[in-house]
RNA sequence: GGCAGUGUAGCUCAGCUGGUUAGAGCGCGGCACUCAUAAUGCUGAGGUCGGUGGUUCAAGUCCACUCACUGCUACCA
């Protein structure tokens, strides 16, 4: 039987800057999802990478004196960084700036172009030179003398551009059939309805190139036009499909199962993207999801408020799989959330060290004090044990419902509660009593207990890779049974195992100096 | 302006097709325990479920109106 396959994406990140925060998030929340798709036994190809060209490079460049490809060769390799730093376990690393993907852009061209969808115009419209941005008649202000303003209150002025053009109106209809016929095509469901009511109220054809830099792909048969942003980033997912080569080995993996992106580029996913497969003839991603924005302490993040962080020192700081755990249990995946010191302190503290860190501890070091250091004998089950038994026997099939729409917090929030319940558990038994009374029975709670904590180790690797490794290590869970496929009760563990001494998991995070906010 | 959504304990939020004393986590007070990373367990404090008016035997949960807030309303990636 061939296995099912998993394509998912971030979207490509702009490296005219460091990679921030919002990268990070989007990069971990990805990951996450990569890794629970590979436990869970599919074929998973995971793609990040880099949206290189454009005017904003070429002008950061400018500024920086550096050539625009030096300075896209160091940003890109700090993406690339960032990545290492946060565990991230993409399978391909795409920069636009690739021979494979002007190769992939131009081809897609040709495809629409063949279709009849592109076609070479005039672009004309209120450009304000200050925000580089066309403006809508609606959006300006008129002042004296006629003269009219961005809303920004820079001038503009009426431009007539040379550009080719993508015929997005005429898809309008099949994008609707497609939301339609698809209904989680764009998630969460606040996003889809806002793409379906920006499609239902038309859909104008679309700028898709300039001739007033270099830095692009070259429109085919005409190369004083390279392509315009739409075109050129978002044909990425497939160029690192292969195309278009279709006899590429990673040909299969399109279409994507997930474009993973922030909410903010929602439309161009949901609206442009599968309009220009439709014209090339290629099939459409399944899924688009947009992620929500971060802020700090309810504030945007900007360089001027000074609470801008960099996601590799938070990691260094935190540690790697605190931080993960941090972002995609505190903050609902869709929606909006905020971040301050205090709240990932207590996060660390309460729900890592606490309630998981300090369960294995107490658990596993009666274990290796009373059980000589091996798995302990497993007698007669109670029907506590049974209970907390089955509660974690379930979290799995829990698991998939809350990842197959990408809930992450909702399937942490699960596994958190059994582990919560086993606390309760573990204090009920009161195992530290038994060994006096009854030894035999100490030894079939502590059995379960670790039976718990090997299910919860097995369920924190896509979230948490090195501590749940690491809690199977201390469990001696080989390697080859830590997939999703074991986290049941044929896989138990094994009575008389021997165990290593048991390590702290997840250490309390305790404050350098008083005072010291972030 | 139009469209969509939100408003429930100090904070962050659950509450599916309306039905016993409205829930969780965190924070806060008290108690217990000692296996454990001064961890854990138990327990308490009570929020007019934004407001008004309806429908109903019964509304946080449906309807109308109203107030506040948020998102979208295309070429900045």
């Amino acid at each position: 039987m061939a296995q099912e396959r998993f394509f998912l994406t971030t979207a490509i990140s702009y490296p005219n800057g460091k990679p921030h925060l919002g990268h990070a998030y989007e990069l971990i929340a990805s990951d996450a999802i990569a890794r629970f798709m590979r436990l869970d036994g599919k074929d998973v190809f995971f793609l990040t990478g880099t949206d290189e060209h454009g005017l904003k490079m070429v002008q950061t460049a400018e500024r920086e004196g550096l050539p625009v490809r030096a300075l896209a060769d160091r940003n890109a390799q700090a993406f690339r960084d960032m990545g290492k730093a946060l565990g991230a376990s993409n399978d391909d690393f795409i920069r636009t700036t690739e021979e494979r993907h002007y190769e992939a852009s131009q081809a897609i061209w040709k495809k629409m172009e063949a279709a009849g969808d592109i076609y070479l115009s005039t672009h004309s419209g209120w450009y304000s030179v200050r925000d580089e941005a066309y403006f809508d008649e609606s959006e300006l202000t008129t002042g004296e003398g006629g003269q009219k303003f961005a809303p920004s209150g820079a001038p503009v002025e009426w431009s007539e551009v040379d550009s080719y053009f993508f015929r997005l109106s005429k898809y309008q209809d099949k994008l609707l059939d497609l939301y339609k016929a698809q209904p989680n095509f764009i998630g969460p469901d606040t996003r889809r309805n806002e793409v379906v009511s920006f499609v239902s109220s038309g859909l104008k054809d679309l700028s898709i190139s300039r001739d007033t830099f270099t830095w692009g792909v070259p429109v085919p048969g005409n190369p004083k036009h390279v392509m315009y942003v739409w075109v050129d980033a978002l044909t990425n997912y497939i160029t690192a499909c292969g195309y278009p080569d279709e006899g590429d080995p990673r040909w299969k993996y399109w279409p994507a199962s997930v474009h993973i992106i922030g909410k903010d580029i929602v439309r161009f996913h949901a609206i442009i993207w599968p309009a220009m497969l439709m014209s090339a003839g290629l099939p459409i991603p399944q899924r688009v999801f947009g992620h929500g924005f971060l802020t700090n302490r309810g504030e945007k993040m900007s360089k001027s408020l000074g609470n801008v962080l960099d996601p590799v020192v938070m990691a260094e700081q935190y540690g790697v799989d605190q931080i993960r755990y941090f972002f995609l249990r505190e903050v609902p995946f869709g929606q909006d959330g905020s971040y301050s010191h205090e709240a990932i302190v207590a996060r660390i503290n309460a729900d890592l060290a606490n309630d998981l860190g300090n369960l294995a501890q107490r658990s596993l070091s009666m274990v290796n004090k009373n059980c000589e250091a091996k798995v302990p004998a497993k007698g007669p089950l109670s029907p506590e044990d049974e209970a907390i038994l089955a509660s974690a026997y379930g979290l799995i099939a829990e698991s998939r419902v809350a990842m197959g729409d990408f809930q992450i917090h909702a399937m942490l929030n699960a596994i958190w509660r059994v582990v919560a319940d086993t606390n309760r558990y573990f204090a009920g038994q009161a195992p530290w009593a038994l060994k006096k009374t009854d030894p035999a029975r100490m030894e079939t709670v502590l059995w379960t207990t670790a039976e718990v904590l090997r299910v919860v180790g097995i369920l924190i690797q896509p979230v948490m890779p090195e501590s749940g490794a690491k809690l199977l290590d201390l469990l001696a869970v080989p390697a080859d049974t830590r997939a999703f496929a074991a986290a049941d009760a044929a896989h138990q563990l094994v009575p008389g195992t021997s165990l290593p001494e048991p390590k702290g998991l997840f250490p309390r995070y305790i404050e350098p100096e008083a005072g010291q906010g972030a």
